[in-house]
DNA sequence: ACCTGAACACCGTTCAAGT
DNA sequence: ACCTGAACACCGTTCAAGT
């Protein structure tokens, strides 16, 4: 069970930037849950900013892998452009919280540039994948890919951020539903 | 010019949302801004969460008031409908806010309840005011009405943020190109 | 009515110093 | 290597006092 506290505070501090973003990301409150005083974390992370890029790094690395596996062990590409808008709401199952990634693109003009790098970064790998995934799926055309690929994203990005407004899943599951009728998400 | 001082800080504040949330409004910086003291700012609101409330009320009624004029103005209902991404664009083009009650939505866990109430009736009359001009320029049917206005809202919510995200209009209006040619919005 | 200085309790951040 | 006490800066809020 026990991680080393490196491991810890990373794993703690994504949930806490996933409810409160980086501003309400707080070293004492996230020390506490860890275990250990709120200067110990300096031990691990040089500054607010480091932890924050570190965490947001690890965030797209997971996505990354996760949605790697995920096109290999679906029956298709389609069928996993289908699973793709649940790794969106699987946030909202978790006590209502969103990408992290999101609350620190509202929190633009407040987080340092290392980590907004990783932010987009996790932008970008789901955009990519989403790119390839929709050739490979024949959704739409090589040409068309990329800017479907970003609408895609986009659309998710605002459901899950109108659901958590409602603290709402069902909100979040009519929104795919209707991207999908309206032809945004494929059927 | 100048306004009386509780007009003042409310516009104020609402900028100062647009880009720093709720958290990132703070009272001796907001009251800096206005030319007063900050414990000035109590004469007219007893707390932050009633500034935020009424700044989020003025923000839902503008938005309210200024969609009727459009809506009325319009040569029709999907001429109307053409204009409503340019409302989310200028938050973007007021160097890169965002809309408040997208950054308080995303900060749903630490805004007060007397604030989540107005930042959800901005939704709602979005939403409302979208559903009504859909079903008048035949974009949907009544029956479909509310689905697709809810989504057209959570996309341009979506592609607001991500632009954000990179600081690039040109982003925005790609997006809204893409939900205009997948079918969410109409052509 | 309208505004402010000064203070309070609290909290995030930092760093020199401990083991 | 790993951790912390203590100081610092800042914030929301209060209130007696000023015009």
């Amino acid at each position: 069970m026990s991680l080393n506290a490196r491991e810890e505070i990373l794993a703690t501090a994504k949930l806490v930037a996933q409810a409160h973003g980086y501003a309400g990301l707080n070293f004492r409150d996230l020390a506490e849950q860890v275990g250990i005083k709120a200067a110990s974390i300096y031990y691990y992370f040089p500054s607010k900013a480091d932890l924050a890029a570190a965490v947001a790094k690890r965030y797209w690395e997971d996505s990354a892998a996760y949605l790697d596996g995920l096109l290999r062990d679906s029956a298709s590409p389609l069928d996993a452009l289908r699973q793709y808008p649940k790794t969106f709401r699987w946030a909202l199952e978790n006590d209502n919280r969103i990408c992290l990634c999101s609350f620190m693109s509202a929190q633009f003009d407040d987080v340092p540039e290392a980590v907004r790098v990783e932010v987009q970064t996790f932008a970008d790998v789901n955009i990519e994948w989403l790119k390839k995934t929709i050739i490979a799926a024949k959704v739409a055309t090589p040409r068309q890919a990329d800017k479907r690929a970003r609408a895609i994203y986009s659309g998710i990005v605002g459901a899950q951020l109108v659901a958590r407004s409602r603290n709402d899943i069902a909100l979040y599951d009519g929104l795919i539903e209707s991207y999908r009728s309206t032809g945004l998400l494929p059927a």
